[in-house]
DNA sequence: GATGTGACTCGTCATGCCAT
DNA sequence: ATGGCATGACGAGTCACATC
C-alpha cells in the first residue's frame, strides 16, 4: 500500500515548493470535468486542474483513508491519461516511503511530495534520501529525558528551567533537552513560555499530583532480565533496585 | 544465520529570532 | 551588527523484528 497521510495536502506548500524547485508558479483550480469521471476515481481522489511551465496538468490527491498500491495508482492514471493524454497527470502525496518511490519511479508515475520530492521527468525530478518525518503523534510514554525531569522534579533538583540551562545540568544536548519539554507540554504535565529569547517552562502539577499523573506515562529502565552467575567480576558492578535499597538506606 | 527495514534516541549543523 | 538561545532538518548508532 501508498502510504498517503490523512492530513490535507497543503496546496500553497506545494505551490512554494514548486516555485523553489522551477523558478514558476503552478497555478491550482479544481478539476471542473470531474463529474464525467467514473465515480471509483471521484471516490478515491480530489483533483484539480493546474498550468506549469505552459504543461497542462492534472493533479490527483488521494482521498482520506484511501490507499492504493503503485499498481493500482498506475492503472487509474492510465484511465485518466486516456482520456486527456494532451495532459500531465501528477500524484500529489505528503509522504511516499523509499519502496514506493521505487516503484513509482520504476512505473513512470510522476510525483510530487510538497517540501520534499519532484519526480516530474518531462519537468524536474529532486529526489532526495532524507524524508520528511511524519509530524509525530505524542507516543504513549515519555521518553527517557522527559522521564528524568519528571523524576528531577519531584525531588527537587530542577533549579534551572531552560533548555540550555537543563542541558548543562544533566550533561544532554540543548536540542534533546527542548525535545523533553516538547513531549511533557504534549502530554499536559508541563507549560513552557517564550520571555524574550528565553523558553521557560514549569510543571502544571507538582508533588504527589505529578507523581501520579506522570506514573501511567514512565517505562521501565529495564530492558531484558538475565540470569548470570556470582563471580568477583560482578561483585564490582553497582548495586540495582532491592539490593540497592536495602545498602543504602535503613529500608 | 544473514540481511533488510524501521523505530528509537540523541548529537550536530544551520538558521531564525530576539536582546543588547 | 553581534551574540546567544531555540528549533528544524538530518545523520549516526543501536536495537528489535521480519523475511529469506
Amino acid at each position: 500500500m501508498l502510504e498517503i497521510e490523512t492530513d490535507p495536502i497543503d496546496l500553497a506548500e506545494l505551490q512554494t515548493y514548486v516555485m523553489q524547485l522551477l523558478g514558476a508558479r503552478i497555478e491550482i483550480k479544481p478539476f471542473a470535468k470531474a463529474n464525467s469521471l467514473p465515480a471509483f476515481l471521484r471516490d478515491r481522489y480530489s483533483l484539480f486542474a493546474a498550468r506549469l511551465l505552459n504543461h497542462r496538468c492534472i493533479l490527483l490527491i488521494a482521498a482520506d483513508g484511501i490507499d492504493e498500491t503503485p499498481g493500482a495508482i498506475t492503472k487509474h492514471r492510465a484511465l485518466l491519461q486516456r482520456d486527456y493524454p494532451d495532459h500531465l497527470i501528477i500524484l500529489i502525496a505528503n509522504r511516499i516511503s523509499t519502496h514506493n518511490r521505487q516503484r513509482l519511479i520504476a512505473q513512470h508515475v510522476p510525483f510530487i511530495v510538497p517540501g520534499n520530492q519532484m519526480f516530474v521527468p518531462d519537468l524536474a525530478i529532486d529526489l532526495r534520501e532524507h524524508f520528511r518525518k511524519q509530524r509525530e503523534t505524542p507516543a504513549d510514554k515519555l521518553g527517557p529525558t522527559a522521564q528524568l525531569l519528571v523524576l528531577a522534579a519531584l525531588q527537587d533538583k530542577l533549579a534551572v528551567w531552560t533548555p540550555t540551562g537543563l542541558a548543562e545540568r544533566f550533561d544532554y544536548s540543548i536540542m534533546t533537552m527542548s525535545r523533553a519539554i516538547d513531549e511533557l507540554e504534549a502530554f499536559d504535565l508541563a507549560t513552557a513560555q517564550v520571555q524574550g529569547k528565553f523558553r521557560h517552562f514549569q510543571f502544571r502539577i507538582t508533588g504527589r499530583r505529578l507523581w501520579d499523573a506522570a506514573h501511567p506515562l514512565l517505562r521501565s529502565p529495564v530492558r531484558k532480565r538475565h540470569i548470570v552467575r556470582h563471580n568477583a567480576e560482578l561483585a564490582r558492578l553497582p548495586l540495582a533496585g532491592e539490593s540497592a535499597l536495602a545498602h543504602w538506606t535503613d529500608l
